[in-house]
RNA sequence: GGAGACGUGGCUGAGUGGUUGAAGGCACCAGUUUCGAAAACUGGCAUCGGGGCAACUCGAUCGUGAGUUCAAAUCUCACCGUCUCCGCCA
């Protein structure tokens, strides 16, 4: 959500903005609208400002008969009330549907573009492996290995299901700890969320009202998360925080759920995409200022590509095309780790800043040094998904005997072992 | 799931229909005092929106949303939440 104030004094801007995101927004029929709110308010308060003061005079009054016909008068006026109440509301219904779909301006260093075709390469770190065998896909591998099961999760689960074996679920638990461990030096403050959330954090991240399709819902119209970000961001709602506690970094655990509708044909096979995976992810919330959100939005793109680096599995970073933005991200970082049997880069992290639109929803504000309020910045990256980052180490630590060589680093959660065979 | 109690500002806590945006206390800020500090004293101290260069002024907000009334923190309803007891259960 943006400031209304914001959007008036800049209209072309945000319009502007708008395009470069690729989607249909009418500015000026929104300070058309919100025109109109002004006028129906300003004569509400009005009438409101007569009816306080009378009342007032009402309790003074002692005589019964002025009594009686003060009252008669503010009788008429309640009615007049009541015709300019209904007719504001039916603004405010269209305002507030509009001012939803208003989104966050773009930076400047955002390079144009419809789809994720378009994001732009901006990094790219380590050697992609050369095999002197035919390489696999992860899914053969693993499933020699046994550290996975497609067909009995299926079974179970359905379609995209799947069950982590083994060494599988072995090296998922080595990649938490090894990240509880890596994100903690670096200032985070581990948290497990609850998924299971209120349909208000969602519309406070964005991911509510549209979006509404990738999410499962609960018979009690709750909403199971996609991501951590949901419940993280929910969890100071409506709050004023000290600033001296700013920034606040958090580093969620959690369980995500996505229905993955509309991309029914899409990764059909293996640990790409699937409906139920788990995630740590970073989350920032600071003061509002453009400047500082700049730099932490690096950080944790820093801290992101740090942890793959560490990992030593070849990637690259995109800065995000417009038309590839979320409605309230002002900037975006992919990191996309090598899949050689793909032979393509595949996602792994998302890194974005927001300025205040997803704290103004939630309510999450501060007061400076001069008492003045402000609401926060939030920014969020991923740290790290899996199972997915499975499919990248896997197959590029792949050997010729179909064994699999462990990323130092991990040897440790892994009881010392250099291999999985 | 059953029964009951309750939700007031950063915190605590008065307030059950009429100048109550809300007493008192704590915390906080400024000043007086002090070499400095503490204590004491004096003053200030909610948020959002409209108008105004400003002083200021108008509207809204006492969990949330509706309702009754000329007038609601106070009455009614729904929802959300917290606590206590009983039941069930990891």
């Amino acid at each position: 959500m943006l400031d209304i104030k914001f959007i008036r004094e800049n209209k072309d801007v945000v319009q502007a903005g708008a395009v470069k995101k690729c989607l249909d927004v009418d500015i000026g029929k929104l300070i058309e609208l919100d025109d109109a709110r002004l006028k129906e308010l300003k004569e509400i308060e009005d009438l409101r400002a007569e009816v306080n003061k009378v009342s007032n005079d009402i309790a003074r009054h002692q005589d019964p008969k002025l009594k009686a016909q003060l009252i008669e008068e503010m009788r008429a006026v309640k009615d007049d009330i009541k015709t300019k109440e209904e007719k504001l509301r039916q603004i405010m219904e269209e305002w507030q549907l509009l001012m939803l779909q208003v989104p966050n301006v773009p930076d400047m260093s955002v390079p144009d573009g419809n789809t994720d075709a378009e994001n732009q390469e901006i990094k790219v770190w380590g050697d992609k492996p050369t095999f002197n065998f035919e390489p696999k896909d992860h899914i053969e591998i693993m499933n020699t290995l046994k550290m996975v099961d497609f067909e009995r999760g299926t079974k179970v689960h359905g379609f995209r299901g799947y069950y982590l074996t083994n060494d599988g679920a072995r090296l998922s638990f080595a990649i938490w700890n090894y990240a509880m461990d890596f994100f903690s030096t670096r200032g985070f403050s581990p948290i497990i969320p609850p998924v299971l959330d209120r349909k208000d954090s969602f519309l406070g991240t964005g991911f509510l009202p549209q979006g509404e399709e990738d999410l499962y819902k609960t018979q009690d119209g709750d909403f199971l998360a996609g991501t951590a970000e949901v419940p993280l961001m929910g969890m100071h709602a409506g709050e004023v925080l000290e600033k001296d506690i700013l920034p606040l970094k958090y580093l969620g655990f959690s369980p995500c759920f996505r229905r993955e509708a509309g991309s029914h044909g899409k990764d059909v096979k293996g640990l790409i995409r699937v409906h139920e995976f788990y995630k740590l992810e970073q989350l920032i919330l600071c003061e509002a200022n453009h400047e500082t959100s700049v730099k932490f939005h690096e950080e944790l793109n820093k801290n992101t590509e740090e942890f793959i680096e560490s990992l030593e599995i070849p990637y690259h970073t995109v800065i995000n095309c417009g038309g590839d933005l979320g409605l309230g991200q002002v900037k975006k970082y992919d990191i996309e780790l090598w899949v050689p049997k793909e032979n393509k880069y595949r996602e792994i992290s998302s890194a974005s800043y927001f300025h205040d639109f997803q704290t103004r929803r939630l309510g999450i504000r501060y007061k400076d040094e001069n008492g003045k309020m402000h609401y926060a910045h939030s920014l969020n990256s991923t740290a790290i998904a899996t199972p997915r980052i499975l499919v990248s180490m896997i197959e590029n630590f792949q050997q010729a005997d179909g064994t699999v060589i462990i990323p130092e680093v991990l040897r440790k959660y892994m009881g010392g072992k250099e291999f999985i065979k």
